[in-house]
Parts: structure tokens; C-alpha cells; sequence
DNA sequence: CTCCTTTGATTGACACGTCAATCATCCTCT
DNA sequence: AGAGGATGATTGACGTGTCAATCAAAGGAG
């Protein structure tokens, strides 16, 4: 009678490894390279694309903590980073005294507009171009059936 | 006459979207069960696992920064909060005088003893079982292609 | 043996992330 | 209107990560 197998083999989890250090090693790279070319974060750079598509370049908070998908708490930390240095303001909401907006400078708004295209740039060169485009569908059908169990 | 195209597309954007998140969120949801059943971070879990195979359960400070691939700065702060809370101790090295000794305490031992089948049965559910074998190998190949465009 | 460079490791400063606590305002219910 | 809970946002404590500076011991060249 056999037990059913419960652990990973030794080959599963090498899969397993090599999967999951490639990913990190691929976001790391990318970060550093947004870093050196253009000064920002990964962080910065999910804040101020969410705030350039936004109407008027501004969002309330709880809002973008929404697009970006963080907790307040870290959101507000790093947008108390970000305004010392001068990439945002927060202004105090009109509508809801509670409430607070963070608005785009022109300095944060340049410092996107800089950004973008190296960065996309990198996504293809690192990811899109490293795959014949049967790994990169299957990529995302992987990616796909993850999720599935991250519910 | 057509421009080599630079950027990704949006449907090249969203499956690499969905790759980093995906994985992101895999490394995170390993991270909060390993420390939710086993009062362990990542970290401690690799720094234990060395450690545990090592002659000895016993490493040079270097060797161990090797073993975990970590610069030594990190690993000095690293094994300082181990050390507090008593899953190891560091002692001087006999041969070199500079040098420093990392040993596994019995309570270290234990913890990670505790932690492996824990951890090793939430890869197989949430990788290894989300997948078909063929997306399996499919993961592996896509990781090693990766890896050549990262150096 | 005495410089002088290299090596092993730690430290301090700071960016980033989570969690729990706090606080003011808003809103609902009576 | 007033009590009391829900909501928007910030704060503090602490774990984690990087970088640059530090420092002592080791090791090689003269």
C-alpha cells in the first residue's frame, strides 16, 4: 500500500528554485536598472504611473493605495518619502475632511515621463525577448494556473 | 519603412504583468505560511537549512554568505536577530582570528526540523500540484531561458 | 621585520514593508 | 442632537535589505 506522496521530488524542486530565483532575479535586475537610469524605485514607479493616469493627476489616497494594491500604512510611508522629494504633494480633500489627495508635480510628472520607455524597454529586452513566443504564452497560462491556488 | 519595435505590447505587458505578480505573490503567500506554522521568516529558513547540512551544523560566516548567496553585510545583520532569539550562536574561529563561526543551537535545529515538511508540502500544493507536468517542464525551460539574458 | 594591501566581518544610515495603535471625521440610529 | 461605530489616514516599532565606512587580523613584497 502506498502512501500518497506528499513532498516535492529532488527534480520538482529544482524546477522549483530555478523558477522562483529567476522571477526575483528578474525584478531585482529590473529595479536596479530603474534605479540607475532614471532615480525611481519600483515603488515610485507604481505610484506615479497610477497618479498619471489618474484625472488631474491626482488621486485620493486611500484610492491610489487601491490602484496600486498596497495597505495604507506602507502607501503612506512611501508617499511621505516621495514628497521630501518633491515627486508629490498631499492636499487636504474638499469633500471629506479626513480625506487626503496626493497630487503629481511636474517633477514627478517628468521624472515618469523619463522612465517609462527605459523601463519598457527593459521588460522587452529581459522578458518578451528572451522567449520564443510559445514560452511566453505559456508563461502566462503558467502564471494563470497559479493563480488559481493564490485564490 | 518600419522601426524595430522597442516596446512591448499590451498583451506582451499584461502576460508579463501576470508572470512577476504571479510569482511575487507565490514567494510571499510560502513566506506567511512558513512563518504563520513555524515562527520562521525566508531568511531564517535559509540561513537553517545551510547551516543543518553543514559539518557540524557549523559554518564560517563567509561560507554560509556563499551557501545562502548573500552579501555578508546582510548576513551579519541577519544572524545578529537569529542570534537573539537564540536559533544560533556565533563563536571565534580557532584558525583565523578574524574569522567568525556560525553554530546551529539545538533549539535552531529543532525549529528548522520542524519547518521543512511544513514547507516543503506547501511547494508541492501551491507549484508542483498547480501545474500539469507539462507546464512543469514548460516552467523550467522558461526560467533558463531567462536566466541567460540575466547574466 | 615592516609596510601595505587584502580579507573577514561588523556597523550605521537609510529605504522599504508589516502590524498594531492612534486619531479625527463621518455617518447612522434613536 | 448625541452616542457610538465605521472610515481615512498617519504613526511608531520593528524586521528586512543595500551601500559605504570601519576595523582588526592575515599575508605578501621589500
Amino acid at each position: 500500500m502506498t502512501r500518497r506522496r506528499v513532498l516535492p521530488t529532488t527534480e520538482e524542486l529544482r524546477v522549483w528554485r530555478g523558477f522562483i530565483e529567476t522571477a526575483e532575479a528578474l525584478r531585482v535586475e529590473l529595479g536596479a536598472r530603474l534605479q540607475a537610469e532614471c532615480g525611481l524605485s519600483p515603488g515610485d514607479y507604481a505610484v506615479l504611473l497610477a497618479l498619471s493616469e489618474a484625472e488631474g493627476r491626482r488621486l485620493r489616497s486611500s484610492q491610489l493605495a487601491d490602484d496600486v494594491g498596497w495597505e495604507r500604512s506602507r502607501l503612506s510611508h512611501h508617499l511621505g518619502r516621495m514628497e521630501k522629494r518633491g515627486l508629490l504633494r498631499r492636499e487636504e480633500c474638499a469633500t471629506d475632511n479626513r480625506g487626503a489627495e496626493v497630487v503629481l508635480t511636474p517633477e514627478g510628472s517628468a521624472a515618469f515621463r523619463n522612465a517609462t520607455v527605459p523601463h519598457l524597454t527593459a521588460v522587452r529586452e529581459l522578458f518578451v525577448d528572451a522567449l520564443t513566443p510559445e514560452q511566453l504564452a505559456a508563461a502566462g497560462e503558467i502564471a494563470a494556473a497559479l493563480r488559481v491556488k493564490l485564490g
